[in-house]
DNA sequence: TGCTGTGAACCGGTTCACAGCG
DNA sequence: CGCTGTGAACCGGTTCACAGCA
């Protein structure tokens, strides 16, 4: 139970989840001309409350203009560089196949500040396929990259079997940063981030909630008994129909 | 057992999120001929405190033994259960690009509950295609499923540009969960539960962090030791002045 | 006037510490 | 005893309401 001296973040986690939504927000709108916007405006964009979004705002720096709103340029702007998307990021992805092809080629990827410099797979099929102008390399030859880019960020795409042998080697050529969508738990250094994203999860979570709404449906407000024997059709769309 | 009438409890948003976890944990327990854990081994295998998971539990019932701990296949199944997941829940995917393949083949998708009904792309190139056993359609016959298993959760694996029309479209026939991975807010009527995974918020987190980590490291604020040079071009001199 | 920025109240969730029970 | 289950303290984050400023 170590104190954490050092650790001073200005910028609270949950803020931090949500500055990419705005940032996606003010670049659309950018698109479309606009020059300003009230939190009010932002906010309903977003899905937020508005007094949310200037709290969140707040914790960047005074960008808004009292009686107007923000200008979208600068607080664009000063998101990207809050989040560190003004410097350069580069990416590594191990596992092509499906999801990796996915991620691979997925454009959002290197529009802000990522970018692709290598692509790991074992499997001899991929061997010499080139995704996203990337060659797919054996995993092995991560070893051998110290000329390189130095990677940032770790993608782990593979089967939940590889994951951890994955991350240690990822881990051992000094990335910092991983990003796992096989469904394991990996057990990393204090100093090693890694965010988790699985769908399995995702679903299961949806499931949940269709649940209650479905039990809801079927028992007048109030009942609280009498739910174990109902294990039909949740899905039937008419039963939560309002 | 007096057939305890499960009292409906509201279970926190938070534990929801968190049981999958527990339960995918339990799943390898079971494989392995594990019968019994206490809480201390579990939340480590999860990495959470144990009192975390204790009250997490608290919140279904009392499934473990003072003294002695949880057996292993009593609390997965009443995890399961509290989930939703000892029912069925058929399952669409829109947009079979990569991303859709790689959703629509992973394993993890059908062991719990989860089944794909259909399948669901335009692209004439991927006409008569067929994916873990279900045939590839033109998204207008989503339309025409009448007689045909009702979709209790739709996943939204399109382009940005076509995720409002596409959700607008399941929520029509009765869609009441979705699972949108295309960048984009979706508006939904009040009782449809929309739940997004954005590949580009997590990389952003990531490198916010990793910029934090960067910054810490710069200025000897007695915090850990340089990082490996895994971000090469330091971060704006002017950045993040307090 | 109309908006931003923010102290203060509020709330859900986490952690602690121990009571309760096999 | 040992471990679960839980009231109570605690903490981060959200919401409210209004002060402050263009």
């Amino acid at each position: 139970m170590s104190a954490d001296p050092a650790v001073r973040r200005e910028i609270p986690d949950a803020t931090v989840a949500r500055l990419p939504e705005y940032l996606r927000s003010l670049s659309r709108l950018a698109e479309q001309g606009v020059l300003s916007v009230s939190s009010e405006e932002l906010s309903a964009a977003v899905g937020v409350r508005s007094a949310q979004l200037r709290k969140d705002l707040s914790h960047l720096g005074s960008y808004g203009v009292r009686g107007v709103g923000y200008e979208v340029d600068t607080l664009a702007f000063e998101i990207s560089r809050a989040l560190g998307l003004t410097q350069d990021w580069p990416v590594a992805i191990v596992g092509m196949g499906n999801l990796g092809h996915a991620l691979a080629s997925y454009s959002g990827f290197v529009t802000k500040g990522f970018r692709i410099v290598a692509l790991f797979d074992d499997d001899p099929a991929l061997r010499g396929e080139t995704v996203a102008g990337v060659a797919i390399q054996p995993f092995r030859e991560l070893r051998s990259r110290h000329g390189a880019d130095p990677i940032a960020i770790g993608v782990i795409a593979t089967p939940a079997a590889a994951a951890q042998t994955v991350c240690d080697e990822l881990v051992e050529v000094g990335v910092r940063s991983i990003l796992n969508f096989a469904p394991a738990v990996l057990s990393v250094p204090e100093d090693v981030d890694v965010r988790r994203v699985d769908l399995s999860t995702e679903l299961q979570i949806l499931a949940f909630h269709a649940q209650q709404k479905a039990l809801a449906g079927l028992q007048p407000v109030g009942a609280a008994h009498a739910l174990d024997g109902c294990v039909a059709h949740a899905a039937d769309p008419e039963a939560v129909a309002t």
